[in-house]
DNA sequence: TTCTCGTTTGCAAGCGCTTACATTTTCATG
DNA sequence: CATGAAAATGTAAGCGCTTGCAAACGAGAA
């Protein structure tokens, strides 16, 4: 793509047009205070007039440091790690990191290959999503020395660093929330478990809280569904079809949620009067629709930022930040929850 | 980050390992087509005994080209730009490129810095998100021979690449169909012009369209907001204040457009009774919620489809591909707009 | 003035790979 | 079996930068 023929300046060029070696050209850029403030002012010049810019691949085989964090997580196409990635990329961004961003489409063998992908184009340090994967993964990441991390779950004795929230505890909440307000005939709209150790753990979480109450959900009221409203609003068919429909309907994200109720609206179906649904993440949707959606909030900027501040810390000075960050994940209450009828 | 104390298998001990020249284990790498079949296997299990991967940094030093593609959009946390990166990634995936992925936070100088980023951190070619920006950065990236193309705009007359929609044509298509319908009091609800060109066509097109129509579109009916469904709730507080409020109202997006119908739809105003509205993008939710939102289909997935082979066309095989490619934005009629009353 | 020691600068050896070119091998053909 | 061209392999020169080390310099102390 690089046509050929146009020759970059390099630091040879900006050396002598400043009449100094390579070596100070380079101290003036990466440490500029080990050179004369004299020097310093003449070589800022010859950078300008000769227009140089760094070779970033030269600049990494010399150092042996890309200072570019990696990042895998399941889709773009999903606000909640959207909003990840844009934190974790105004972050990195403000400490002098590039984020090199890739994305499984919720596959294993694929979130591998992405993986192994952004080792060899270098990356200092990796945010992955969950904490499921194949063991050679974890080893060929320590094998290398990057630090990794392991968001939106916290497992406090996994001997992969976390930085997320309770999945199983939150879903205690909701389940908690809604059996005081009488509800008993439970169903859960899920994410696709297999795969997806965060969507495992709501269904889990829900399926915990419940038995601890002495109530057992069978499987005819757990669905999985892929991400999507539509995908919701078919959920809703099939309960409703149930010889004794649910009251509460607990789902496993925000937009299966929206599904539910959009098709409880559409069928004429009063929320929270004849059903109350809850959603997870808390878009600002959730907020906006009416009703407004009952659902937990999931920290996604806080987790950016940490992910950032542990990817980056610098094991030198400092201590070495915590391998276990937990996060609140709060329910919010809102109007499509309500008593049971 | 990376412990410097663990050594990483070079081609080196590859070519060792097998009994080689490193020149024959880069070749099985890059062209195995070149190697003999017996010695390419036996290279190819001293890469699997060692455990290599190759250095990409030092791949892009000595072979001059990245395979890496950068992009600049506005912002992750929207999912018109969510779904147009993740688009670019997977067909730059499947074209065995990565895709460098940074954002602006609509800030031109931001862009600016990002663009040299990626420039230092090696790019064979870039996405940019429209076409108005500091001259400079054209010139920048014509010496650098880096490839690069305008999206999201159609300007079949510019000097520079574009692969887009006809943002004005567009707004023609909707102030025609509303203007049929009957109505004649309009108001427009758009982004924030400043430095956004999509959003600055969206506005002018509609003002054009009406005064093709002999109606005009005064300031106060011209309402500039920050994306978000509480920008959108705002404007309609504002525009239903107007001595003589609207029976239809232009929007820029879908997310205002949203917050515009959730607006009405809490203050009992009836849409389309006494209110239509329309909106851009052609977001998931335009077609879920009730009544359906009539936008504009914004074609994201072709962009990013058409940009991704653009970027990596080979200029040695094949022809050059287009410098322009239009694709059509068409008008999806939903619920949400009527004959006025 | 001379000597010391800390600071500033330059020298030059790589970092791990690709690739032009040289050399060797292979193999169809005479 | 010799011959030559084509195919396979090896040699080694960089790609543009960083950094350990040596050299030069400067400022105070003796």
């Amino acid at each position: 793509m690089q046509n050929p023929t146009i020759r970059r300046p390099t630091l040879d060029d900006v050396a002598r047009h400043a009449g100094v070696s390579t070596a100070t050209v380079s101290r003036c850029l990466s440490a500029p205070d080990k050179v004369r403030p004299g020097l310093r002012e003449r070589v800022r010049e010859a950078i300008r007039t000769t227009g140089y810019r760094p070779h970033g691949a030269a600049r990494a085989l010399a150092s042996k440091r890309t200072n570019t964090i990696g990042a895998v997580i399941p889709t773009l196409d999903n606000a909640i790690f959207a909003k990840v990635a844009q934190t974790l990329q105004d972050e990195l961004d403000a400490r002098g990191r590039t984020l090199l961003l890739a994305s499984s489409d919720y596959r294993p063998e694929r979130e591998q290959s992405q993986i192994e992908n952004l080792i060899v184009r270098g990356i200092d340090g990796l945010m992955l999503t969950g904490e499921q994967r194949d063991p050679a993964i974890y080893s060929l990441l320590e094998k290398r020395g990057i630090r990794y991390v392991n968001t939106y779950v916290h497992h406090p004795r996994s001997r992969h660093p976390t930085i997320g929230f309770d999945n199983v505890g939150a879903m205690e909440r909701v389940v908690g929330y809604l059996h005081d307000l009488g509800h008993r005939a439970f169903a859960m709209v899920g994410g696709i478990a297999a795969g997806n150790d965060r969507a495992e753990e709501r269904i889990k979480g829900t399926r915990l809280a419940l038995e601890r109450r002495a109530l057992f959900l069978p499987a005819e009221r757990v669905l999985e569904k892929p991400y999507g409203i539509d995908a919701g609003r078919e959920a809703l068919r099939r309960l409703l079809a149930l010889p004794e429909p649910p009251t509460a309907i607990v789902c496993g994200n925000d937009v299966l949620a929206l599904g539910v109720l959009l098709e409880a609206q559409a069928m004429g179906l009063a929320v929270p009067g004849a059903l109350s649904i809850t959603g997870f993440d808390d878009l600002d949707l959730a907020r906006e629709i009416a009703p407004g959606l009952t659902t937990v909030h999931a920290p996604l900027v806080d987790m950016g930022r940490l992910a950032a501040a542990f990817l980056t810390a610098d094991q030198d000075d400092g201590e070495a930040p915590n391998r276990h960050s937990e996060l609140p994940a709060e329910l919010v209450v809102r109007g499509s929850t309500g008593p049971v009828a």
